[in-house]
DNA sequence: CGTATTTTGTGATTTGTTTCACATCAAATA
DNA sequence: TATTTGATGTGAAACAAATCACAAAATACG
């Protein structure tokens, strides 16, 4: 008999991502300053549950002045990277794999690939901007670049192992693309990004939406919003 | 002032995908019937609310002997596919949208893209197993096609003006992988998909998860687990 | 300088979700 | 066929999340 331990993303960590994506984007428009009803009727939250979420992660406003947009930035920061660069490593090295190791925003947001690794030769060979290292290196590099989240991004079928490796050597954190669900210690992070099944749960709703006027398994949520 | 309505895929939605997922592979191992329990144990959910999300899915199963495996799968079938076939379109043949293209997941469980679309004439030239289109055909192909569902994989900077393209030529469902919110009628159902916040929000746990003791912003959920 | 106004921050309340607990039924057994 | 056993299915209870509502604070303005 053993525990195991489930860590959950909660929705107030989510909504703070939305809140972080819209104000970098009123910030490039040259707004300065938001107030809880401006960012929530952008990001279709009330204004309420911005403030609660504020709230959850300790942030300030100014009473009737709203919040400074660079200062709520510069916090979000603070949360998400705690100024740090944070190394990953990325298995696999397939068709998501090279997509994923050319996606340049993740160094734009202090995350940074330094190194990709797959088992076979002729990937190790490929000319790209990073290298592709060979399993037997993977242990190597983690401790050198002191990496603690990895992504994986090989076939279904060896996930599992690859898994285990990474765990092995130190990986506490990991985000897996391949469609299965890893079986790990309980101290280990892992976020499963089924591309497939965020399609088809698309499908599902336009479907029900199409078809019948009841949403059982869909929850609406009414918001008055001013255009 | 307009109401806008927010689609919210539910919990209970997503842990079926889990479910069927875990069927899946039961049934590849030889399994023909599962208890709620089993399947509660191999997803990291409570037995109890396997239960409850079958119910609220009008899914039957026979006291005393569990959940025939066959069942599940062809009701979870039914409930997602309603036995069709799904039209797809993919916009933006970058690094993101070449790879999707290529993904043979989807069409193994029902979801064909038709066609593909891009703006740069070279990419339109590409070899390809799928044809990529000049934006000028999206009316023709979704028309003929009966397309309902597109995914979205062009640049930040065009996401929005090929959403409102889409949404004008009678796509309901969007999938969009550009890190930007979507401004959509009331009734367009929209996932977005952001690989950055996915991978941050495991560093931040990760981080947070090592340096204290105080989970603020995790939630824990501690299960009975046999192994 | 005091009053009106506006927006934050947060307890109280409502709404939604998960777990609990057990009646119910189907199968196994004697 | 009666009895026991064991898993389902679902109201009730517990828990969690979102909304409401308003006191408190900061600013504007007469
Ligand atoms: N391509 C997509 O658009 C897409 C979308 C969603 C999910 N996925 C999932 O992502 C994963 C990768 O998909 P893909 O299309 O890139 O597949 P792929 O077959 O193109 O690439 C897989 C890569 O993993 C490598 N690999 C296999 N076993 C390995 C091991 N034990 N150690 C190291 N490397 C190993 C292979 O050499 C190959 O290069 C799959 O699980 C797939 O289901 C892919
Ligand atoms: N590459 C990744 O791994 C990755 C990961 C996460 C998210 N994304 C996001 O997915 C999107 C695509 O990423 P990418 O790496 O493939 O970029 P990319 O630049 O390689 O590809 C974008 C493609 O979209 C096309 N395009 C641009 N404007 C268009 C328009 N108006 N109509 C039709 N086509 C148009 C371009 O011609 C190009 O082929 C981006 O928004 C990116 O942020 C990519």
């Amino acid at each position: 008999m053993k525990q195991i331990t489930k860590y959950v993303i909660k929705n107030s960590l989510k909504r703070i991502f939305l809140y972080r994506a819209c104000l970098v984007r009123l910030k490039r428009m040259g707004v300065e300053k938001v107030f809880s009803f401006t960012l929530g009727h952008e990001t279709g939250v009330s204004a309420a549950q911005v403030r609660k979420d504020f709230s959850e992660f300790g942030i300030k406003g100014n009473k009737r002045g709203g919040y400074e947009i660079d200062e709520l930035l510069t916090i979000m920061e603070n949360i998400f990277h705690k100024n740090k660069d944070h190394n990953i490593v990325l298995i696999g090295m397939g068709n998501m794999g090279q997509s994923l190791s050319k996606y340049s925003r993740f160094i734009q947001r202090n995350m940074n690939i330094v190194a990709t690794f797959d088992i076979d030769p002729f990937k190790q060979k490929m000319r790209s901007e990073i290298q592709v290292y060979p399993m037997n290196r993977l242990k190597e590099i983690i401790e050198r670049f002191r990496v603690k989240v990895a992504i994986i991004a090989v076939t279904e079928i060896s996930a599992q192992e690859v898994a285990d490796e990474l765990i092995r050597h130190g990986i506490m954190g990991i985000v897996n693309f391949a469609p299965v669900l890893l079986k790990v210690p309980q101290n280990i992070v892992v976020n499963n990004v089924n591309l497939c099944d965020e399609l088809e749960s698309v499908i599902y709703i336009v479907h029900n939406n199409m078809k019948a006027d009841s949403f059982k398994n869909i929850e609406l949520l009414y918001k008055d919003m001013r255009y």
